[in-house]
DNA sequence: CGCGGCATTGAACATCCTCAATCCTCGTGG
DNA sequence: CCACGAGGATTGAGGATGTTCAATGCCGCG
């Protein structure tokens, strides 16, 4: 098909779909057109509200998001955390609503998903993110339901690093991390107060690093083995891109 | 489209299917067909293997399943309650695995589902069906992350009542509840224990009755206020069949 | 009658939460 | 250049929620 080439190569939207399949030069063309027509949402704010019409698919160019549900009495809860490169809003329904809502954590850069009807290699690398997506909503399931503090703080981490490697944005073990530990509480299901004394508790031990926004985990396999992790899969072929 | 007729108005699967999109005649008959060549599983089978490939959708003709996690040291996760008329094993992808293991909690019967490839409306249907199972999973990592014992044990009955009137499998405000408290506990993040302690105090609290396998919950509007539910809605459209 | 699976209960304990104070950092205005 | 203020991080003390362990009860079934 196509070696992404230039450009692309570090544009994280097309980087990740191009590593759930190759991609064709029509499918770059129209992602590299969308992605030249994107909007900025500033941090904090919503920019797809639950219950709401949909307006379409859309994909996370620059920024860090998160899809959020809103309780009556102020409780939150983060649903999944939307990374460069992802991909919210997508439904085969002809009139969806949105299922929740999205909430930019940094500044975001999105832009609408090109339609796949062109592009068979694009509609194949839709149908491979829906299944991430699908597959991380599961583990973040077991990890509210079953694990502990360290140890959900821990999965949490480990699955964000395994998602930006993908797109090209961490080393082998570092990256950036540009959350407060209020949002981590709200993403794990505890209080902001308890997050920092889990931290602390995992800087003591060595397990990571955690400053000027730029996190390090130190011995992720150990780290993953001991928790009960393994790199989330979804397709019998390649494993990696 | 078509009214339900005779056998097909208690036939669970395609009554939730026709609940999302009035089928066409060529739905109804590649259901029932399907539905024909059901097979049993006894309780406590597993019948997906999470990591196998996927043999292609499944529709649960009979009886209750869960989608389950298990961590290695022996912790389980339930991920979602499969009930009659419930789909499984959905993908857009050519060559999925199963994200999680399926287990039947009573006998069950499924079937295959049947392609959409000759049903536009068929096709639509199962587009709902999928929805609506993703809304209930974001509802669920609420349930897990925000909600304590008693209002994530009020919630998922509710949920589950919901979605059995839909089916035809539940009267105003009762419904049959085969889980064992273990179950709910594996469901719900808690200890069989705690979730007996949570039962009791329901009890006493005169929400909900729970015997011989039955359960009713009194007030279930009040409740559902208290506890900051609302029914799942997935599209703009229709909100009832 | 006795066994197996599930439900129920008590007591002690661990984990995580609440409330409240303090500290730190960084950007802004005087 | 420094004081100030705001948002976030950190800490302590006490308490609530949920867990663990272990015993007992219940009920249907062989």
């Amino acid at each position: 098909m196509i070696r992404l080439a230039g450009v692309y190569e570090h544009q994280p939207a097309i980087r990740r779909l191009a590593s759930f399949c190759p991609l064709d030069p029509v499918a770059v063309d129209a992602l590299g057109e969308a992605i030249a027509q994107r909007v900025r949402v500033r941090a904090r704010r919503e920019f797809v509200a639950e219950g709401a019409p949909v307006a379409g698919p859309g994909l996370i160019v620059n920024g860090w998001a998160a899809r959020v549900r809103l309780l009556p009495d102020g409780r939150r809860q983060f649903l999944s955390f939307l990374l460069p490169g992802d991909m919210f809003g997508i439904s085969d329904q002809p009139d969806p609503i949105a299922a929740s809502t999205v909430m930019a954590l940094t500044d975001v850069d999105h832009c609408r998903a090109p339609s796949a009807r062109n592009s068979p290699s694009l509609a194949r690398a839709y149908a491979v993110s829906r299944a991430f997506d699908e597959a991380y909503l599961l583990d973040h399931v077991t990890r509210l339901g079953r694990l502990n503090a360290y140890e959900r703080m821990m999965s949490l981490l480990l699955e964000l690093h395994e998602r930006l490697r993908r797109v090209g944005l961490a080393s082998e073990n570092s990256f950036s991390l540009p959350l407060t530990q209020e949002t981590l509480a709200d993403a794990l299901g505890l209080t902001p107060v308890h997050v920092n004394r889990t931290l602390k508790q995992a800087r003591r031990n060595g397990d990571i690093i955690w400053q000027a926004g730029r996190a390090t985990i130190n011995n992720s396999a150990l780290i993953a083995q001991q928790i009960g992790r393994r790199p989330v899969r979804v397709t019998q072929a390649a494993r990696r891109a």
